[in-house]
RNA sequence: GCGCCCAUAGCUCAGCUGGAUAGAGCGUUGGCCUCCGGAGCCAAAGGUCAGAGGUUCGAAUCCUCUUGGGCGCGCCA
């Protein structure tokens, strides 16, 4: 409804561009908003007031010219000029009703917002190390993903999702090599456990999977593995790691892989019960094996933008913005994480996608400025880079911080949280709070199934709505919705619930653009008042038979907007509870 | 020391390219079912938008500084 209205100012502005009252650049999409103030109208214009200068007149001068050249419509009840400048537009009661016939044919549709000419978008979030069980955090982030993705292709985009798996590297051979340690200690090898391998029991979990497997396939001399370690810890666990290689030789690559498919098994079955999904999951390994990483550091050597020094090879990053130059080479010939995640943006880019969204914990801040330097000095326009990060997420149980230490026997992982709060409150609480706001999150109140907690008092109103449905038909009671007179809605909350719902669209528009998810729980949570405080207030079965009909179709619209904004959260919408 | 994020009601948070009288939930206080689900509704109280300057018709919103909190500054991943 708004980008109707929107596009008749837009007609204005044109004509008075062609009657040269207006200079050509003001021929732009004007800027529209709801009203406040039922006094103000139903949108609100400043686009008099922000071209005034430009035309060389007065707001309200200007905005009377604008007013005049609104083309008629059926939508328009009237324009009038208000305050300083603004331009607000009373909406008829015809459009109204024309949108409550629009959501009901839409069905599960509705919302969508058509668009041309948008860029297609790589959303790539959580990719959390495979190293052991997402935590809370990673649950901030994987609920924030998806309905981003959701909600960007509700709003038109040509959005992907991707979880991007860290399985080449340092972490990933300690990992092996912990399980491989585990392992022999099942097979009855003494052995000394170093402190700095992977202690968590999954990985017991994974040696006692070989072992039933495999049985005494992986098995050495303990004793000659462990003779003449080198006394520093990291040094240590690298010399351990090297010589499970030498001495497993092509059964490495056996225990490596059992063990980074249990744990991504793991996330992801995690993560689909979450009801995140991912179209991709990539591996940082194919970039490596594929000679990507190869490819990614010509392009910069071509561009003229690496050297040596001290042995490594340097991308000269300060020359975007960088504080330092950064290594992509080691002098030990091996490269660096970041080169991988150079060769991982030109491979995205070669996919075809315009824009990069990488979803980033807040501990990542660092490295936002170097990889957007490599995504610029591929050639590609930094704008198309957006880190959005999220912030830490801190748990509160009895109104005491629970500690996040992994030691503490204190639940830090997703699967617990889920378990203890269940996959909708969790997903609607994460789903309640901007990313960039660190985030209080209250255990006992998103558990409670009380009035205290907001995710109920949305999936209530749905499943009211259904529940007068199961009445009608329970009691034989006819209802013709496609015959309904719309017009006998002239109730004051009526028409408040009327004006919400047809906000649904610039919802999901906004919250796209934004890249706020968050939008849409606010949103819903005033529907959801709207629709409480209707429902109190007048009686739909009990009605007669016409007014009935129109109030059905007008609460039947309200559960199909229910239902569409808790999908493009990850919320069941559920027709009892 | 440098950099990023944040600061709005007692608590947790919204506040839409800067817009009209700053909003909501929880909590507190007082009300509401002979009727469709009380996980509901109605109402009241509650604010120097951390502080100080600046930009302009207009600032919670943009800029600078200060204060307070979180995080980051490896040839780690």
């Amino acid at each position: 409804m708004k980008f109707q209205v929107q596009s008749l100012i837009q007609t204005a502005l044109t004509r008075l561009v062609d009657a040269e009252v207006l200079p050509a650049a003001a021929n732009t999409e004007p800027y529209l908003e709801r009203a406040r103030q039922r006094s103000h109208g139903d949108f609100a214009s400043n686009v008099a007031m922000v071209l005034a200068r430009h035309a060389g007149m007065k707001p309200r001068e200007l905005a009377e010219r604008i007013i005049e050249n609104i083309p008629e419509s059926e939508l328009i009840e009237r324009v009038e000029v208000a305050g300083p400048g603004f331009i607000n537009v009373f909406v008829s009661d015809f459009a109204y009703r024309q949108e409550l016939r629009e959501i009901r044919s839409m069905g599960a549709r509705y919302g969508e917002v058509r668009a041309e000419n948008l860029p297609r978008i790589m959303v790539e979030f959580v990719s959390a190390n495979p190293t052991g069980p997402l935590h809370v955090g990673h649950g901030r982030g994987a609920a924030y993903g998806d309905a981003l993705v959701r909600v960007l292709r509700k709003a038109g985009y040509e959005a992907a999702s991707e979880y991007y798996v860290n399985d080449a590297g340092r972490q990933m051979d300690i990992l092996a090599t912990s399980v491989w340690l585990r392992y022999l200690e099942l097979t009855g090898a003494e052995i000394v456990f170093p402190d700095n391998a992977y202690r968590g029991d999954y990985i017991y979990d994974i040696a006692a999977t070989c072992h039933r497997e495999y049985g005494e396939r992986f098995v050495t001399d303990a004793g000659e593995l462990f003779a003449d370690l080198p006394v520093d810890a990291e040094a240590r666990i690298d010399a351990l790691t090297a010589r499970a290689r030498a001495a497993l030789e092509d059964d490495y690559r056996v225990i490596f892989d059992v063990t980074l498919d249990t744990l991504v098994e793991d996330i992801r079955s995690d993560l689909a019960q979450f009801r995140v999904e991912f179209d991709t999951w990539f591996s940082e390994r194919s970039l490596v094996e594929s000679g990507a990483i190869d490819r990614a550091v010509a392009h910069l050597s071509e561009a003229g933008l690496l050297y040596e020094k001290d042995g490594a090879l340097w991308f000269s990053s300060t020359g975007f913005g960088d504080e330092k130059d950064r290594v992509v080479r080691r002098a030990n010939g091996q490269y660096t994480y970041f080169a991988s995640d150079i060769a991982y943006c030109l491979n995205k880019k070669e996919r075809g996608f315009d824009k990069l969204i990488y979803i980033w914990g807040a501990d990542h801040h660092g490295y936002v400025t170097r990889t957007r330097a490599a995504f610029e000095a591929l050639g590609n326009d930094p704008d198309e880079f957006i880190v959005l990060l999220v912030q830490f997420a801190v748990l509160y149980r009895g109104g005491e911080k629970v500690s996040m230490s992994t030691r503490s026997g204190e639940f830090v992982t997703l699967r617990e949280l889920r378990r203890e709060v269940g996959d909708d409150a969790a997903r609607f609480f994460y789903a309640l709070r901007k990313v960039e706001q660190h985030m209080d999150f209250d255990l006992d109140l998103a558990k409670s199934k009380s009035n205290e907690n907001p995710v109920y008092y949305v999936q209530y109103a749905h499943a009211r709505v259904c529940s007068v449905f199961r009445q009608i038909r329970e009691k034989g009671i006819a209802h013709d919705a496609e015959g309904a007179d719309l017009s006998l809605l002239v109730e004051a909350r009526e028409q408040d619930l009327v004006r919400d719902l047809s906000r649904f669209p610039e919802v999901v528009e906004a919250a796209a653009r934004a890249y706020e998810p968050h939008q849409v729980a606010y949103y819903l949570r005033e529907l959801a008042q709207a629709f409480h405080t209707y429902y109190n207030a007048h009686p739909f079965i009990a009605s007669e038979s016409a007014l009935r009909d129109a109030r059905l179709v007008l609460i039947d619209a309200a559960r199909q907007v229910f239902a569409n904004g808790l999908e493009l959260l990850g919320v069941s919408a559920p027709e009892s509870m």
